[in-house]
DNA sequence: GCTAGTGTTTGAAATGTTTCAGACGCCGTA
DNA sequence: TACGGCGTCTGAAACATTTCAAACACTAGC
């Protein structure tokens, strides 16, 4: 492990240091990089020889910079607390990983203000290409990065107009088949627990609860919508207490929750004061994370495929930033459901 | 919105291009964004409206490449599916926002390779630094990182050698505090389930719980180890399998888990074969994850100060960036025990 | 011995910014 | 009138890389 040649004085190597210490010119050690194959294998070992002993590393912002093209893609997700995106931007990253890319992981938690903030960071590194599940899927900043030449996927969520790539899951359809199954179960009177209204992803999902519940005929009122301020845990819980305050002969006997942290918060508070799931009250949730099989009561969940979301919204990206006859394609998956204790027969 | 100037076609302008348009020279363009107090008001306005005009934004690698300095930190996770680093990783945002700097989050899924090839990357890039969660925290890529200038602090371990900052918990005391809680509780013959022994945490926490086992003097066979091959959900259920599996005489009474995942699978496990928590056995998790609280049954833990963790890593990074008097400091926390109904007394 | 062709290497230009020494214009003072 | 000082602005150099037309060294064919 000696270093022969060490005319730099505390300067990380450049091109042009690892070119004079294979005494060959900067366009080779280029080419050893970028095109191997059109060197004589006799150079290209020299240069390689000479880099490892000078510990050379590429400085990427002046590949880019000259290139005119980035390495990296990024996801901007709507809350980083939440399991579920997580596996989304885990799927993203085995499409990138394939890729050869990298990705950068941002988090709006939520915030319109937060996400503009990290779009503009992101055009700054001229990114080559967004995912993103957004606050508003209407947002003009997203079009105005599009505008500019990166392109925009659009993540669990779809937008009407405009030329985006979205991947997203049939959240009508997955309200369907949560009450459709609580109704099989024998459920007359249910609640719908979720909020707030601005996230498209609860409108929807209730949207096809009360598509199903009209259909059979049943009384509008026995549907009850308890809102909630956020989709989290201690939110799940407070919509446990409120439900637990109605008068017995109102109370649903069983509630579907927009998302499994509501659902969990849900079914803690429940347990915790002395009922029973699913006897006293059966529990659907949404999303199907790791936690929701592993509660206590495994928990009754619409599975989103998560990962194959992630997974398929990198894909769209990358042929768009690729693929000269990219066109824009609104990729939607069924999701379908896992029916767990929670809503066992009693 | 009308746009007088537009000389560039399709590319996107530079500062050139606002020079151009706002009649001044690229110079000054420069000193509007990076010292306007020395540029005349009237001019600085003046191209102020050429930027927002031509919509001009910021090269981010140009910058890099010329001033030197990159405006991003990196945090290399050790395990995206574990929450608890997701709060680390809040944490670190927090700070890194503060400091006006982006935050790249990385994953190495717990293989050292997967971490190499994200820390490569990361030099590439010439980020301004780097907090990662190692795999080993002996690996000399931390070395080569730190020997390129690049500042490293070390979250959630300790290294004995070599000048790196480290935010910690102690986590010998951790699992002494544990321990502590369950011999209170009277239980006198417990299991510690955890692995694999690759893991610092891992020992670590063994090692304070057996201290304390043995000055109360407690035969040692009292104290069971049943190691798993990961901290995950679905090994915490097959560790209760085979605790449930041991013969009733020798089977402990109480589970101190090397985290908090581990300990909600084994909670499920328990509950799902029909035994009771705490009265047929009492579990105690570590990390405090927001899910352990949220469990069936809320679980004891060990906390972590999970964000503060992030945070104060994220400040010391920044120090040494930027501090030309920076020492190295190696933060301890000290964390606690959060009793709840897991092991309440019987 | 000349030519064409092939495979390899070179050198200069270009990318978009920041920096810094110096130029410029203006004012007040000697 | 000359001079220094001050506030503002300029223009060229530098950063580390990629790209591409052109140069070069050989070989084979005539």
């Amino acid at each position: 492990m000696t270093r022969p040649y060490q005319p730099l004085n505390g300067r990380t190597p450049s091109v042009k240091d690892v070119a004079a210490a294979a005494g060959v010119s900067l366009g080779t050690v280029s080419n050893v990089m970028n095109r191997p194959e059109m060197v004589a294998s006799v150079t290209r070992e020299r240069v390689e020889r000479a880099m490892t002993q000078l510990g050379f590393i590429r400085n990427e912002s002046a590949r880019q910079l000259r290139a005119g093209t980035s390495r990296t893609l990024a996801y901007v997700m709507l809350d980083g607390s939440n399991p579920f995106f997580h596996d989304v931007a885990q799927g993203i990253e085995l499409a990138a990983e394939d890729a050869d890319l990298s990705l950068f992981i941002c988090n709006s938690n939520g915030r319109a203000d937060r996400e503009d903030v990290q779009l503009d960071r992101l055009m700054q590194q001229r990114v080559q290409g967004v995912l993103i599940t957004p606050v508003n899927p209407d947002s003009p900043t997203l079009d105005e990065v599009s505008r500019r030449g990166i392109p925009v996927v659009i993540v669990d969520r779809v937008r009407e107009t405009g030329g985006f790539c979205s991947v997203a899951v049939d959240d009508v359809f997955g309200g369907r088949i949560a009450l459709e199954h609580l109704v099989e179960k024998g459920h007359t009177r249910v609640a719908f627990i979720g909020g707030p209204d601005s996230i498209g992803q609860v409108r929807e999902r209730l949207q096809g609860a009360r598509e199903v519940w009209d259909e059979l005929g049943l009384p509008a009122d026995d549907l009850v919508h308890l809102p909630t301020a956020a989709l989290t845990v201690s939110e799940g819980r407070s919509a446990g207490e409120r439900l637990a305050g109605l008068p017995a002969r109102r109370r649903p006997t069983a509630a579907f929750c927009a998302n499994d942290l509501l659902a969990l918060g849900l079914l803690q508070q429940t347990i915790g004061s002395g009922q029973r799931v699913p006897e006293d009250l059966a529990i659907v949730g949404f999303d199907d994370i790791d936690f929701a099989a592993a509660a206590a009561v495994p928990l009754t969940s619409v599975r989103q495929p998560r990962q194959e979301l992630g997974r398929t919204a990198a894909r769209l990206l990358i042929d768009e930033a690729t693929n000269p006859m990219h066109v824009h394609e609104q990729a939607t998956f069924i999701p379908e459901l896992v029916a767990r204790a929670s809503t066992a027969t009693r």
